[in-house]
DNA sequence: GAGAGTGATATGCCT
DNA sequence: TATCACTCTC
C-alpha cells in the first residue's frame, strides 16, 4: 500500500484516496492524470473498498483503455479481470451483445463505421429518390449523429420547417433500415444502451448495484449522451470519479461539451474538487507561455500549472517569408538538434491542418531525414481489408445490405447495375434484405445472383466448424479477393494486407480468450447460471454482460466488432527513429523533448472558420495550449508571411496568439529578417524568397506607392497585409487582410494607411 | 468493366 | 494545388 501511494504529490494523493463519493479532478497537462486514475483503482481494491468487478473505467480511445489496463496490471498483484475498462463504445457493444434481445437487436448485429454509415445513407437517398443536392448525404449524417448524440430519436426532434421535417423523416427511415439490416452506427451503440438501461429496471439496477466506482477519463470530451449515460450507470449508488481538463477541450466540433464539467459539479453535488497543477513535463518558460496564453480565455474552471524544473530554454519564435522557407528552417534546426544527439523521434512538428504537412514532408524527404506522419489510413479502413471484412459480415449476418452490395460484384462476377436494380426492387416489394430477395429475381440476373448466394452458402458450410483464422483463410480464397489482387499490377501490398488479416484474427482469438479452436461461427455457448445472472420481471434469468466473452458473442461477431471499433493504428508504419509529424489535435496526450508549432498565422491558427464567434477563438486558444504543453525541453513557434494554400498564395498576419505570450519567456529568432516586400529593398526579396511568385513581388506596383504583400497599419482596423491591388493611380484600390477584422477593399487615395517599418 | 475525364472541394477525427 | 468521388466513354 505504502508502495502504491509512494511518490504521489499531495494533490495526487488527495485525489487517489478520496472517499467513495463523486469527485472532479482537474488534471492539467502533464500532471500525472493517468497515474492518478490507475492508482485510485488499485487503492480502492487493495483497501478492500471494492471488488475488481465493482470498477467501471471509461475512456474515449482504445489506446487510453489499453494503457490503463497495462498500468493497472503492473501495479496490482491481482489481475485486472473482472474490471470493466474500455471505451464508451466498446462497453456498450458488450452490454448490447449480452442483452441483445432486450435491446431489440439480433445477436449478430454489426457495427457501421463512419464510411459504412455514409454509404448506407447514400444508398437510402437513392432508393427514396431524394435529391442529394438538396439533402447532401453528409449533412444528413451529421444531422442524425447530432440528434443521437443529444439522445434524440426522430420522433423527439422538433422540426420547425419543411426542410427539417424531411430530415427527420429521413432520420426515421434510416433507423428503420438499420434495424432491418441488423446494423448499428457508433452513436446508436450508446443511444441503444442508454435506452435499454432506462427502460429495463432490473437490468439497470443490476449494473448500478455492481459498479460502485465509475471512473471517467478525458471528461471534458464527453457529449451529452455520454454524460447522461454515466448518470444512468451511476444511479444513486455509484461514485463517479471524473478526470478532465477544461483547458484541453478541443473537440466541440464533434459534440463534446465542456459544460459537462460544471454540470457534473452541480448536478452530482460534487464535494470533492481537486486540481492537479504540478506539471512533470515541461520546463518553466514553456509552462509560463502556456499559462499566460490560456489565461486569455474567459470560460475556465481556473488552473495554473507549475513546475520544479528550471526555466530552461526560452521559447524560440521564427518568422519566414514563405512556407517553403519555414520548412527549410525547421529542417536546419532539426538537423542541428540531431547532430547534438537528439533522437529524431523526440522531435515533433505540429500543424493546425493536414494540408500544411505536405511542404514539410517534401523538405524532410529532400533532406533525407526519416519522418512519420500520423493520421494516415488505418488497417481496417483499407479498401481490400474492408472487402474481406464485408464477406465475413455477410456470412455472419446475411441481411447486411451494405456488406452485400460491397462484395456482390467484387471481384467482378458479371452482376451489373441492372441486375442490382431488379434485386433492389424485389427487396423493396417483398420487404426483404437483398440477400433474401435473390430468389425473387428471375432470368439471367437471377442466375448470376443465385451463383453469388451459392458461393456464400457453400463458404458458410465449409467454414462452419473452423476456427476464426482458418475461416478467414478460406474466405479470402473463396471470395476470389486474393486472386483478384494477385492479377492486379500494383496489388502485392494489398495481397499482403489481406494475408495480414489471418494474423489479426489469430492474435484476436488468443487475446480475447476464445479457445483457438473455438469455431468462429458457433453462437454463444450458454454460460452456467449460478445466480449471478440478472433476474428479469418475468422471473427469467439472463446473463450478466460480465460473462466470459464466448458466452456473449461468437468469435466471428467479436472480431467484426473489433474491426469496426478499433480500426487500427493511426500512425504511419513504425520502424526506425523518425521525426514525428502530426496535427495539433492528434498530438493531444503525447509529449516530446522538442516541439515545433508551425503556421502560426491568422486564418490558419486560429483557423478562419473559428474566428466568427468568441467560443471558436477560445477553442483555438485551447488547441494552442495543448500544442505548447506537448514540449518538454524545447519549443519553437513559427509563422510565414506567405503560404501556398489551395493553389493560391495567401498573405497572412502573424497569429494573434503571439501578442498573448509572455515576452520574457520568448526569444525572437529572426528580428533581422527583411520582409521580401520591403519597398526600399526589392533586391533582397529575391535572395530571401525565391519561391514567391512574381505577382507577389510587387510587380504590379504603380505610382500609388503600395505593393502587394506589403504590411500596412489602418487607424481603425490595425495591422494588415495588402493582398491585391486593383486599378492604378488615383483609382487604385487594395484588398487588405486585416486578420480578425477580415478582408477590406480600401481606396488607396482615401484610406489613411501607414507603412509598417 | 476499366480507365479517362470531370468537377467540386478543401479544419480538426475517436468510436 | 491536389485529391477524391463520380460520370462518361469505349
Amino acid at each position: 500500500m505504502q508502495n502504491l501511494l509512494h511518490n504521489l504529490n499531495p494533490e495526487q494523493l488527495a485525489a487517489v484516496t478520496l472517499p467513495a463519493q463523486h469527485a472532479l479532478i482537474l488534471a492539467g497537462a502533464g500532471s500525472g492524470k493517468t497515474r492518478v486514475l490507475t492508482t485510485r483503482i488499485a487503492w480502492l481494491i487493495q483497501t478492500g473498498q471494492v471488488a475488481p468487478n465493482g470498477i467501471l473505467a471509461v475512456t474515449f480511445t482504445n489506446k487510453a483503455a489499453k494503457e490503463m489496463t497495462l498500468r493497472l496490471s503492473s501495479m496490482m498483484p491481482t489481475s485486472t479481470r473482472g474490471m470493466w475498462i474500455g471505451t464508451f463504445h466498446g462497453l456498450c457493444n458488450r452490454l448490447l451483445r449480452a442483452h441483445h434481445r432486450d435491446a431489440g437487436l439480433p445477436q449478430t448485429f454489426q457495427i457501421l463505421d463512419s464510411s459504412d454509415q455514409l454509404s448506407m445513407i447514400k444508398r437510402m437517398l437513392k432508393a427514396l429518390n431524394v435529391d442529394d443536392e438538396k439533402f447532401p448525404p453528409r449533412n444528413l449524417m451529421y444531422f442524425i449523429n447530432g440528434a443521437k448524440d443529444q439522445g434524440l430519436r426522430a420522433s423527439d426532434v422538433d422540426a420547425s420547417d419543411d426542410y427539417n421535417r424531411r430530415m427527420v423523416e429521413l432520420y426515421d427511415y434510416y433507423d428503420n433500415q438499420c434495424q432491418r439490416e441488423g446494423v448499428v452506427d457508433f452513436a446508436e451503440l450508446l443511444l441503444r444502451t442508454y435506452e435499454l438501461m432506462s427502460r429495463n429496471q432490473p437490468l439497470r439496477e443490476h449494473y448500478q448495484a455492481r459498479f460502485k466506482h465509475i471512473l471517467v477519463d478525458e471528461f471534458q470530451d464527453t457529449n451529452n449522451l455520454q454524460y447522461n449515460w454515466l448518470k444512468l450507470m451511476a444511479g444513486n449508488r455509484g461514485a463517479v470519479f471524473a478526470v478532465g481538463d477544461d483547458d484541453q477541450s478541443i473537440y466541440a466540433f464533434r459534440g463534446a461539451n465542456v459544460g459537462n464539467m460544471s454540470a457534473f459539479e452541480h448536478e452530482f453535488n460534487v464535494q470533492n474538487l481537486i486540481k492537479l497543477e504540478q506539471n512533470y513535463r515541461s520546463h518553466g518558460h514553456i509552462l509560463d507561455t502556456a499559462n499566460v496564453l490560456i489565461a486569455n480565455n474567459t470560460k475556465r474552471l481556473g488552473k495554473n500549472l507549475r513546475t520544479d524544473a528550471g526555466h530552461g530554454e526560452p521559447v524560440r519564435i521564427h518568422e519566414s517569408t514563405s512556407d517553403l522557407l519555414e520548412a527549410q528552417w525547421i529542417i536546419d534546426e532539426a538537423k542541428n538538434l540531431i547532430a547534438d544527439g537528439a533522437l529524431r523521434s523526440e522531435i515533433a512538428v505540429l500543424y493546425r491542418s493536414n494540408a500544411q504537412s505536405r511542404v514539410i514532408e517534401h523538405a524532410l524527404f529532400s533532406a533525407g531525414i526519416p519522418y512519420k506522419v500520423y493520421g494516415g489510413q488505418r488497417y481496417f479502413e483499407r479498401a481490400e481489408v474492408k472487402s474481406a471484412i464485408a464477406y465475413l459480415q455477410l456470412m455472419d449476418n446475411l441481411h447486411n445490405d451494405s456488406a452485400f452490395l460491397r462484395v456482390v460484384n467484387f471481384p467482378t462476377r458479371g452482376i451489373g447495375a441492372r441486375s442490382l436494380e431488379q434485386l433492389q426492387d424485389a427487396a423493396r416489394a417483398h420487404n426483404l434484405s437483398l440477400y433474401a430477395a435473390v430468389p425473387h429475381v428471375a432470368g439471367k440476373a437471377g442466375t448470376s445472383l443465385g451463383a453469388f448466394v451459392n458461393l456464400i452458402e457453400s463458404t458458410r458450410f465449409e467454414t462452419a466448424q473452423l476456427a476464426l483464422p482458418e475461416m478467414v483463410i478460406v474466405v479470402l480464397a473463396a471470395s476470389g479477393l486474393i486472386t483478384h489482387y494477385q492479377h492486379e499490377k500494383e496489388g502485392a501490398d494489398r495481397v499482403e494486407n489481406l494475408e495480414q488479416l489471418v494474423n489479426a484474427a489469430t492474435v484476436f482469438v488468443n487475446e480475447e480468450g476464445f479457445g483457438h479452436d473455438a469455431p468462429a461461427f458457433l453462437g454463444p455457448q450458454s454460460a452456467p447460471m449460478s445466480g449471478a445472472g440478472i433476474v428479469l420481471d418475468d422471473g427469467s434469468e439472463i446473463l450478466d454482460a460480465d460473462a466470459p466473452l464466448p458466452a456473449v458473442m461468437s468469435p466471428l461477431s467479436a472480431f467484426l466488432s473489433h474491426a469496426s471499433l478499433e480500426a487500427g493504428d493511426n500512425q504511419a508504419t513504425a520502424g526506425q527513429d523518425a521525426m514525428q509529424l502530426m496535427t495539433v489535435h492528434s498530438a493531444k496526450g503525447l509529449e516530446f523533448d522538442t516541439v515545433f508549432i508551425t503556421g502560426l498565422e491568422e486564418g490558419l491558427f486560429p483557423h478562419e472558420n473559428a474566428q466568427k464567434e468568441e467560443a471558436g477563438v477560445e477553442e483555438e486558444r485551447r488547441l494552442m495550449y495543448v500544442a505548447i504543453t506537448r514540449a518538454r525541453q524545447r519549443l519553437y513557434m513559427s509563422f510565414s508571411q506567405t503560404r501556398m494554400l489551395h493553389g493560391q498564395t495567401r498573405y497572412n498576419l502573424k497569429s494573434r496568439f503571439f501578442a498573448e505570450l509572455p515576452e520574457e519567456s520568448l526569444k525572437w529568432l529572426s528580428p533581422q529578417v527583411q520582409p521580401f516586400y520591403r519597398y526600399d529593398s526589392p533586391k533582397a526579396a529575391w535572395v530571401d524568397a525565391p519561391a514567391v511568385p512574381s505577382a507577389a513581388l510587387g510587380m504590379r506596383v504603380k505610382d500609388n506607392g503600395w505593393r502587394i504583400g506589403e504590411s500596412v497599419v489602418h487607424a481603425k482596423f490595425g495591422e494588415g497585409v495588402i493582398v491585391n491591388i486593383e486599378g492604378g493611380g488615383m483609382n487604385a484600390r487594395a484588398h487588405i487582410n486585416f486578420g480578425r477584422h477580415g478582408m477590406k477593399l480600401l481606396d488607396l487615395s482615401i484610406a489613411k494607411l501607414e507603412k509598417v517599418a
